[in-house]
RNA sequence: GGGCUUGUGGCCUAGCCUGGAUAUGGCGUUAGCCUCCUAAGCUAAAAGUCGGGGGUUCGAAUCCCCCCAAGCCCGCCA
């Protein structure tokens, strides 16, 4: 509908005025759009703006008498207000199952992220990776994709042959009812500091890093058993948090089906290759001074090879790449992408996104300084079961628990995914414990208000119709859920998505304080009911759209 | 040393790409609202040199240049 809305408003404008840009925007809380082309004619005119504003909009409001948008200036602004039609066509998109589905792109997209070297439990900072790239999977859906969602599982660097080392040398038990991840962990962290202790050691991790390139059975199974084990417990993290993978793909399976050969051969022809003792390539001509290394002079390869030959092999199975990647990542990632270029394939979009550290510094699996995934949720999860236990003494302990998880889980994606990406941020407890405001749970609670009035109600005849300032101001902001959606999906910036949670809730909420809905009467219940309705379908497809339970009561 | 990113009230944060109407919200503080559809809610108040300086423009938080501060990267690690 505001599609719609804002083609008339910009071909209307584009006839009026003459101008291609019509410098058509938000009109915040003057008017639905607003548009400051009489600045630009302005100039061009050599006259007033404000006359000139006056001048169009006359014409203006012929135009779009027939769309039901009036048009009005203050000073130079022209400003366009949606009326009644566009309420009541509002009102019936978004009753609809599925609201902001926008059509089908026959376009494959492949979603990377998360992809966290398997030596231990994914922590505050792997989780900010996977909040983005699942919400943007979810948004990628929502948009008319087809997507793929993978998890890149780095299974032969030289973290697991530290880990294997620690396996076969430190007779580490295994707790009682300790997941695989943190076990693996403990192994790492100790296998660290053997190595710390004697340096020596490091010979035989070299030696492990030539048996795996060479596919030696005995230390393919070693590696491959000590990542599945901490695989595992990884996607049980994963899995609590709504954020699934559809694939795992093995880095060694690069190697194995020879793909990286292949890969490497063909970049070994290209002008651009330097064969040294090593084999590098030369991206002076993308701005990049060091050489992009690809083999060892021993003969081995890299870690850029064999990810080079996964995003070749995306590049001819996917229509889009998009990468979900640390800022640490930041040369190696556009260094790849150059290389994609130079190929002649496709080279992914990456979405970097900038690191979360502790108050007392910057996390590390190596030095065991992390706040595990795991602990945040328990810690959050006693906190929102609390919460649940004294506001519901109603209902079941069964009850109790599920809200609670979905409660916890909802407020850790959302506090995650409503900073924007490019900021670094400090892993804060108080901020993450807190579920007022601008946390999922208020805009849970909000879904579950109106299926509380929903519930109540019973049968009523629906009626397309707003009023009040806050019945139109709801359904205004409904309308844009499709907007948002597409906006992203061109941005890449999932935290819009969370700030128009925030805005819709907020106008439900002052909706429901003002304007009494069980207690009206007649066709006034009836249309109140009916923005209720819609208010609550598009909350509850906003939620799900950020990986949060769209919980029906709490 | 070079590159990338960030800097917005005491704290956190939106807006920056695509310049425009009194800079968005929250936390905390202060003062109110539950005989009323779930108070995880609502209302109001106090609080701002948009890091600093120059420039472009009728107009700059937004664009350009310089400087300062913080984080990340600059490995035949991943």
């Amino acid at each position: 509908m505001f599609f719609k809305a804002y083609k008339t408003v910009e071909d209307a404008i584009k006839k009026v005025s003459g101008e291609d840009d019509v410098l058509l925007g938000d009109g915040g809380e003057h008017a639905d759009l607003a548009s400051t082309v009489a600045f630009s004619l302005a100039k061009k005119r050599k006259e007033n703006p404000v006359k000139i504003a006056a001048d169009i909009t006359a014409e203006l409001e012929k135009e779009l008498f027939e769309a039901d948008i009036s048009v009005s200036t203050k000073g130079p602004y022209i400003n366009f207000i949606f009326g009644k039609n566009y309420i009541s066509d509002v009102l019936r998109e978004s009753l609809k199952p599925g609201f902001g589905q926008l059509s089908e792109k026959n376009i494959r997209v492949c979603i990377e992220h998360t992809s966290a070297n398997p030596n231990g439990p994914l922590h505050v900072g792997h989780i900010r990776n996977s909040v983005i790239g699942d919400t943007l999977a979810r948004v990628y859906k929502k948009a008319g994709y087809s997507t793929d969602v993978q998890y890149y599982v780095n299974d032969m660097g030289r973290q697991i042959a530290i880990v294997s080392w620690g396996f076969d040398n430190l007779d580490i038990k295994r707790k009682e009812g300790e997941k695989g991840d943190r076990y693996v962990a403990n192994v790492y962290v100790a296998a660290n500091r053997s190595i710390e202790a004697d340096p020596s050691i490091k010979e035989e991790i070299d030696r492990r890093m030539a048996l795996i390139e060479q596919g030696d059975p005995e230390m393919v199974k070693k590696f491959r058993d000590a990542v599945i084990l901490c695989l595992d417990g990884m996607k049980d993290t994963l899995k609590k948090l709504n954020a699934p993978h559809n694939r795992f793909i093995f880095e060694s399976d690069f190697v194995k089906s020879r793909l990286m050969h292949h890969v490497l051969n063909r970049l070994s022809s290209i002008p651009q290759a330097k064969h040294d003792e090593t084999l590098a390539l030369d991206l002076t001509e993308f701005g990049f001074e060091k050489d992009y290394v690809l083999r060892r002079s021993d003969g081995t390869s890299v870690y850029a090879a064999r990810d080079l030959a996964y995003h070749e092999w995306k590049s001819d199975n996917y229509d889009r790449i998009i990468d979900v990647l640390g800022a640490d990542h930041k040369l190696i990632g556009t260094q790849l992408q150059a290389t994609m270029k130079l190929l002649g394939d496709k080279a992914p979009e990456i979405v970097f996104f900038e690191f979360v550290s502790l108050p007392e510094g910057s996390m590390s699996t190596r030095a065991g300084k992390f706040i595990s995934a795991d602990d945040l949720i328990e810690e959050v999860t006693k906190r929102a079961y609390e919460e649940v236990d004294t506001r519901r003494p109603d209902i079941s302990e069964e009850d109790k628990k599920a809200i609670a998880e979905s409660v916890a889980a909802g407020a850790i994606r959302y506090d995650i995914i409503r900073v924007s990406q490019e900021k670094s941020t400090v892993f804060n407890w108080k901020e993450a414990l807190d579920f007022e405001k601008q946390s999922a749970p208020y805009v849970q609670y909000a879904n579950a208000r109106a299926c509380s009035i929903l519930e109540k109600s019973g049968e009523f005849e629906e009626r397309f119709e707003a009023e009040s300032e806050h019945e139109i101001a709801l359904v205004k902001k409904i309308a844009l859920f499709p907007k948002i959606i597409d906006e992203i999906s061109r941005d890449l910036r999932p935290h819009i998505l969370a700030i128009y949670a925030r805005e819709l809730a907020d106008l439900f909420n002052t909706f429901y304080r003002y304007n009494p809905v069980l207690k009206a009467e007649g066709d006034l219940r009836d249309s109140r009911l009916t923005i209720v309705k819609a208010a609550q379908n598009t909350l509850s497809e906003v939620l799900k759209t950020l990986g949060i339970d769209a919980v029906r009561s709490m």
